[in-house]
DNA sequence: TTCATTTCTTGATGTACATCAATGCACAGG
DNA sequence: CCTGTGCATTGATGTACATCAAGAAATGAA
């Protein structure tokens, strides 16, 4: 566990690593995302100060995801052995809860209900990215994001 | 924690409850779901033999999911504080390597793919539901699911 | 067994969102 | 200042899947 600085646009960890650590982001903003098959690029996690970030794979298996740097950040690097994860279990729990509520989403709700749900949800986070993002982790593409953003305009 | 049998559809928990407890399921097939406001069923979890099954929302919070029983069942029903929740730190991995597999599939694979991973995970599970659960379970009609398995089937 | 109920399948049509292409806009570097 | 480069918007069209409706097949109860 140590403290580093990197700078945005920096890569922290990339699909196929092995032993990959937690981060805790202590100021800035990191993302996790894939890539699918046809190249296109899914954001799976913003995670702003105070928030964790990971993937879930555990040690001897090749991950999924990348994680990137969107703002210069300050973090904290943690060992992924599940002992010192469990000395966190509220994180976890709070994890857990996130999860629960973006599946629930993924197979309930349109573009537009998850937009508003994103945006009551990490309402700083929209100011700090650029929409197209924002499609990205609402799994739609930036054209629909613009189309439901407009509608909710036009709807006041 | 106390064990209980469970009768073939037997309601354990409904949406909106209060001070949810977690199952762990010695024997016999639990799932949870949601409503959507269409009235629409979507399964959120199976859990067979082993597994565990619970809303993740926290004891003072009304919970999202129901949970009702498939099969003549027996389970263990655990309290959800996180004291003794941090005490299975690795069934709490598990979890979260599915619902972060379950994200990545909900964002960024096709209904067909979706449902090649599934029975590539869960075997057993294919054949002790309906595939109108299976279909709820990935997203899509029992109608769509019909259709893809008819391509899978063509294909070969 | 028979009958009722649920499940699965198939076809016709509808729709939310993707894709493709063009335009406008902002900002950064020269 | 101009000029590129990424981002947002808009329109036209395409497509994966939903919905609706009907019939066939499986399941279960009496």
């Amino acid at each position: 566990m140590k403290k580093i600085t990197v700078k945005k646009g920096q890569v922290l960890q990339k699909k196929g690593d092995l032993n990959t650590k937690i981060f805790q982001v202590e100021s800035g903003l990191l993302r996790s995302y894939l890539i699918d098959k046809k190249g296109k690029e899914h954001i799976y996690q913003f995670a702003p100060e105070k928030h964790i970030i990971a993937d879930t794979t555990p040690n001897d298996e090749p991950c999924d995801l990348f994680i990137d740097c969107l703002e210069d950040s300050l973090i904290i690097q943690i060992e992924k052995d599940f002992n010192s994860l469990s000395k966190t279990p509220l994180k976890l729990a709070k994890r857990l809860r996130v999860l629960q509520k973006r599946i629930v989403m993924l197979m309930s709700s349109a573009a537009i209900e998850r937009y508003e749900h994103f945006i009551a949800t990490y309402p700083s986070i929209i100011q700090r990215v650029p929409q197209r993002m924002i499609a990205s982790y609402l799994g739609i593409t930036p054209e629909a994001l613009s189309r439901v953003r407009k509608e909710i305009f036009l709807r006041k």
